[in-house]
DNA sequence: CGACGCCTTGAACGATGTCAACGTGCGTGG
DNA sequence: CCACGCACGTTGACATCGTTCAAGGCGTCG
């Protein structure tokens, strides 16, 4: 998957980034010191809160960012106010799409957010030298395209109940990627809300099947935002995999 | 949009690819006739009947191909044999996903089509030779992006009629662009069937909003495949934009 | 002519949305 | 400390939209 997982920890390495998970499995591992440092020059980090508007749908792209932790979500709305969440980004994603001019998303912070962003002229003028950054970009692209037509399935073909388990289900693998046993547990990242409008559903629909998967033991509900999940396996079932 | 738009009509331009819509505004118009040369001598070009699949979900990549004339459709399914459409692709669309091996979706003739393929070895060396090509292949895949999304919003928050008349929408824009009137007359590239699994329908679903459509006289069903309609605004009003 | 594929139409059903009431946790101000 | 308001979530009753199942129409090909 990575197309470059360099692990230089030499002394060129910027202070900025040395505790970077971007360093590593996000774009910047396939920068060179020279490169990072030049980069990390016009870079700035920022912590966002919750709701917090990175880019707005249909505005002009001035900056490009690295989620260095929590999740920003990406939504489209309709005139009448209608909302769909067409994608969830985590660390260390590239948030941002090179060469365009104009978002056709909105980005906002679902939880507290560690941002850093680079001009977009920088940026831009660093890919052109470096193909292996332009191919990592081309494969977060993609990656971010299947993820697109995944929940397409989703959200065409899929029942409330196995929309609800499908969620949880991406929760667990992309925040908590690491978690290999049969059970785990996990804090919701956002809003019931929010997760009507990512799966296409009310806010009571949601309610109702989580407390239909918790009456089944599927999931336990600790407090609104905390999730445990006793057997995963029984839980991707209900997802329809 | 296009990343580079050469007209070159010199002698170098192999006699296969001097009437190919691909050499103009698909990727081939990033090569220079030495490359396309190249190229073409390790390429076929072959007509498909509508049906035939091009590469099966979960299979091996081993060629490329352009998409020279006719419809390509990109499905997805579920264990029980739910199916979702997740994208439809047009000349003079690229088709494969490079430096991955596997592919995530399955994709079938929807018309009859004609492609120009090409073996995966050679087009990922003249990847890497070409920038031009490379950023080429992450516009269109930024591109696919876009349009994965916005079809996210449509199947998660669109009512059926708007649902349908987004799909013609959609159809009369990419199929026949060149369109600028008030009106416009088409065929429909696929089945009632195929129509419900791009949308998240059933096929009666289709069929009712489609005759309801009718009767409000915005569009006209002339052969069960071809399609008038006279006001595109109106229709436009319909889909919820 | 009959069979078949594709589409349309109708009637009943069921899943999800809508609207409204109620619960729960939390911060604020008395 | 309690009382209150507020944001967020849950639950119930009912309405609505889209599905399901079944019948029938229309064009094509034998």
């Amino acid at each position: 998957m990575d197309i470059q997982r360099k692990d230089v920890h030499n002394s060129d390495t910027p202070a900025l980034c040395r505790a970077c998970e971007s360093r590593h499995r996000g774009v910047c591992g396939v920068l060179n010191g020279e490169q990072l440092l030049r980069l990390s020059k016009h870079s700035t980090r920022r912590t966002l809160e919750p709701g917090t508007e990175l880019s707005g749908e249909s505005t002009k792209t001035t900056s490009y960012s690295n989620i260095i932790s929590g999740v920003v979500k990406l939504s489209k709305m309709m005139a009448d106010g209608r909302q769909q969440i067409v994608g969830l980004q985590f660390a260390p994603d590239f948030l941002g799409r090179p060469f365009r001019t104009e978002n056709s998303v909105s980005a906002e912070a679902a939880t507290e957010v560690q941002v850093c962003s680079f001009s977009k002229n920088l940026i831009e003028r660093m890919i052109s030298e470096t193909p292996e950054l332009e191919r990592k970009l081309l494969d977060q692209t993609l990656n971010e395209l299947d993820e697109a037509r995944d929940w397409m399935l989703t959200l065409g073909r899929k029942t409330a109940g196995e929309k609800v388990a499908s969620f949880l289900l991406l929760i667990a693998t992309h925040a908590f990627p690491d978690n290999e046993g049969d059970s785990i547990e996990f804090d919701l990242p956002m809003s019931r809300v929010d997760i009507a409008d990512f799966l296409g559903l009310t806010m009571e629909t949601v309610s109702r099947q989580l407390t239909k998967l918790r009456k089944q033991d599927i999931i336990r509900i600790v407090n609104n935002r905390h999730v445990t999940v006793p057997d995963i396996s029984r839980l991707s079932e209900w997802a329809g995999y």
